[in-house]
DNA sequence: ATATATAGTGTGAAATTTACACAATACGAA
DNA sequence: TTCGTATTGTGTAAATTTCACACTATATAT
């Protein structure tokens, strides 16, 4: 057994791959590097782990640094450490994905970091192993989203069924039949009617619905299963 | 954002959950410690990051450490990073598990680390946060053998269907019809029959099957889904 | 008014999961 | 040798879930 003066300290990074969603394609919040290393190059946002900060909370400080936003949804992913991974020092890099709600954000934050939001297929190639992360990140929402109903914090607080199938399409990349969709959706009683209408909508605008707060922690908590049948598409 | 100068160095530990099966249910390999701190409780095996060793390497260490095993199905499962979770220092857990085959072990070795396999259901209260590690890994352990047949690493090289059927109830903490679960399981493919019979069976006995390492590899790699019906019960 | 686009509801076929019946094999006891 | 018991192996149908497609309703533009 190794003893604790052996150790062997290191740095500890956090990245945050942050989703988000137009209304029409899933997007990534991705920074152009004004910074070494690495300058000019694309990557996600990150940060160090401070002294008496949990990972968590350093993952959620670098998550409002960027956006301005608290309470996101934040879940760990995973941690990466190839010892070149960083070639500047022997870093660790422990990962968070997060999902938000583009329009919340604060563009003057955004351009002061030099972020955009990027659609995920026109992702560039991003510095490090940045990419293995996107793509294990990719891979861990749509299992999530499949068995619990997350989706939910890609879009704004009202929106239409049909909204939230796009959403699903994107997630997933494949086509899901609306009306299948949309039944099963109002089936789980997560969905509370508004009465107000999608006026955005250019010909028949449909209902607007808020979420059943309650449903939904029931859910979180493994009440029932969201959409069991699309767990199968996250696979490598 | 930081720069590498004003980075935070600590120290990141590997904790193992190593389970086995020895024919009736799931086990945990733990470790009675017999060195500070926390003499003389129950813990994960563990140790820590060396220099130019990558994380997926030292954990392949301390299970071989442990158990003499090297090509042990290992997986990273979590990192665990809360400001006061070891009282010695600030140390980082980057948490694996593994599956492995209780036979194959080295008795010496395990007793030269006062380690033993204790059931599941008899788990003693372990130290820091190890209780929560053990749970988030069985939750994931499930959540992996519904979608890959990953439990075939916990048996021996030849095995019958009748013990598959066990282990997987044992994994799930449920009773699975045997006949469906054994149709189910032949209709994969996955299994190759060695003609030979399971001679420690008191009565009939059953058919030794090896595993067709071909379709196994096909499954890792996403081909179909195991038994996505049991994924469902990898919930909180 | 009418054409077009999107939203919402219905219905049955196909596939999967679940429940339970029965036959076959091996051993020990009468 | 025969019979009882425990375990293994195969069959069949009901119930549920998923999937595929038809049709109606609402709003806008021409």
């Amino acid at each position: 057994m190794d003893s604790y003066l052996n150790g062997h300290r290191v740095l500890v990074a956090l990245d945050c791959i942050i989703f988000g969603f137009d209304g029409k394609s899933l997007k990534l919040l991705l920074i152009k590097r004004n910074f070494e290393p690495e300058f000019s190059k694309w990557s996600l946002m990150g940060g160090f782990l401070e002294e008496n900060e949990d990972l968590q909370s350093a993952a959620s400080r670098i998550l409002f640094t960027l956006t301005g936003l608290h309470n996101n949804y934040l879940e760990q992913l995973q941690t990466f450490g190839a010892v070149n991974r960083d070639p500047v020092e022997r870093t660790i890099s422990v990962v968070y994905y997060a999902l938000v709600t583009i329009d919340d954000q604060d563009p003057v934050t955004l351009q002061a970091h030099n972020a955009s939001w990027i659609d995920l297929a026109d992702k560039p190639a991003l510095i490090f192993d940045h990419d293995q992360m996107v793509e294990t990140a990719l891979r861990q929402l749509r299992y999530k989203a499949a068995m619990y109903p997350i989706g939910f914090e890609l879009l704004p607080e009202k929106f239409t069924v049909p909204q939230l199938h796009k959403l699903y399409e994107a997630i997933y990349g494949v086509q899901l039949d609306r009306r299948n969709f949309s039944r099963k959706v109002i089936a789980t009683e997560l969905l509370r009617g508004t009465g107000e209408k999608d006026e955005t909508s250019l010909t028949k605008k449909g209902q607007l619905y808020a979420l059943n707060t309650e449903k939904y922690q029931a859910y979180l908590n493994g009440y029932a299963t969201f959409m069991p049948e699309l767990a199968e598409l996250a696979k490598p």
